[in-house]
DNA sequence: TAGATTGTTAATCGATTAACAATC
DNA sequence: TAGATTGTTAATCGATTAACAATC
């Protein structure tokens, strides 16, 4: 217990993200160093914010010279934890299902989808990349028994919450919901939210507010 | 200039959109009045922040009453310029796009898809939702033409930025980012990303903490 | 060595929450 | 009136940024 256990701000894991976007586009260059100047550029942060983020893990770079890039992107890599295969169930295979399985960044970042599920009798038993498409009844049973962690929503708003309930009682802990509806789970389970309706409003908002204070 | 004019948080403007939501939902069951309390937890804010983003915009409450749930509902969408009519160029119809495209809540929440482009030939001149596809060529003139202000890029990482740049040349003011890439737009743009990788890694930060953490 | 850039502390800034008088 | 709940100020909390000694 001599750990000093430092929560680490979500926004935080956010930036690393971004950084290891950037090192990955550096990594194709060739590039052997990096400082944390540019790497703020890239991601559009302040360079002292690069190097608190990257102190809350460890010191990875050198004074004088910088990150190394090659070395910083597998040390993100791994503090994220995309250097393991994280499987994924994925619960709606409509419009929004279909082209988040068509993604390709999926597989690349060490996420497998390793099942589908829909109500959709049509669309049941049918392979989409590979995998057949489940049943909802199973959901329980499969998530539990292939010990999957991560969930992603993309089904409509009023079932949101049932399913959500479901996929929280088979060991679910991560759920990324594109449903257009709030949901309420556990305090232990990780819950984010990609909502179209809130981005295109906030730039509504944006735009009257630009007549009002005239930006 | 008697105008005080306070600069209102992003995080507001997008709580705004959630309470909005909820309102939505109370006006279904025809309720009458909601607390601070209630929109909060619907929310899961702190029911002062409720009454604080209010705040920001007037008095819209009785005390010991609460909010008049029809009321409060068209204040926020008067707030957010939902109630006015947005047009918006979609940028990219694979996959996503289409699925965006395919989005119910779009019109319903006052944005309107007015243009739509894509580089693919087999692409252009079919209608997508009433809407002829759109060489990207034509982008700078039809943006400039119809006036819009808010784009959605829905195309791979490459072509981000070159995209952006026609966007902002030709009068765009609000970009929706769902390509995985950074890009970079003069400072009065409003700018949004929109990044399955990064919510995914997020997601996966978490489960590594846990293990560190025994969460 | 001189120049560059890190790692880290202290200062600043902004957002959230608690508290409570005002008032329906 | 008593109870409830707002609107708003003050206190708290946390995140960002500036600054600089350490050091390559």
């Amino acid at each position: 217990m001599t750990n000093k256990t430092v929560k680490i701000p979500e926004s935080t894991a956010q930036r690393l993200s971004i950084y290891l976007r950037g090192l990955a586009l550096l990594a194709e260059n060739v590039t052997e160093n990096v400082s944390s100047n540019e790497l703020g550029e890239y991601a559009g942060v302040n360079p002292a914010q690069v190097r608190k983020d990257l102190a809350y893990f460890g010191q990875f770079g050198i004074r004088g010279q910088g990150y190394s890039v090659q070395e910083l992107k597998s040390r993100i890599a791994g503090i994220l934890g995309t250097d393991q295969a994280w499987k994924v169930a994925l619960i709606g295979i409509g419009n929004l299902g279909k082209a988040l399985a068509a993604y390709k960044g999926f597989d690349k970042q060490g996420f497998q989808i390793a099942a589908i599920f829909d109500t959709d009798e049509k669309k049941i038993g049918k392979p989409i990349r590979g995998i057949n498409v489940q049943p909802m009844q199973e959901l329980t049973k499969t998530v539990t028994d292939m010990d999957i962690r991560i969930a992603i929503i993309a089904i409509p708003a009023e079932t949101a919450q049932h399913v959500a309930d479901a996929l929280v009682q088979a060991g679910i802990l991560c759920i990324l919901n594109f449903a257009p509806a709030r949901i309420s789970v556990p305090k232990h389970i990780k819950l984010r939210y990609v909502d179209l309706s809130t981005e295109l409003e906030s730039l509504s908002f944006y735009l009257t507010q630009i007549g009002r204070l005239n930006i």
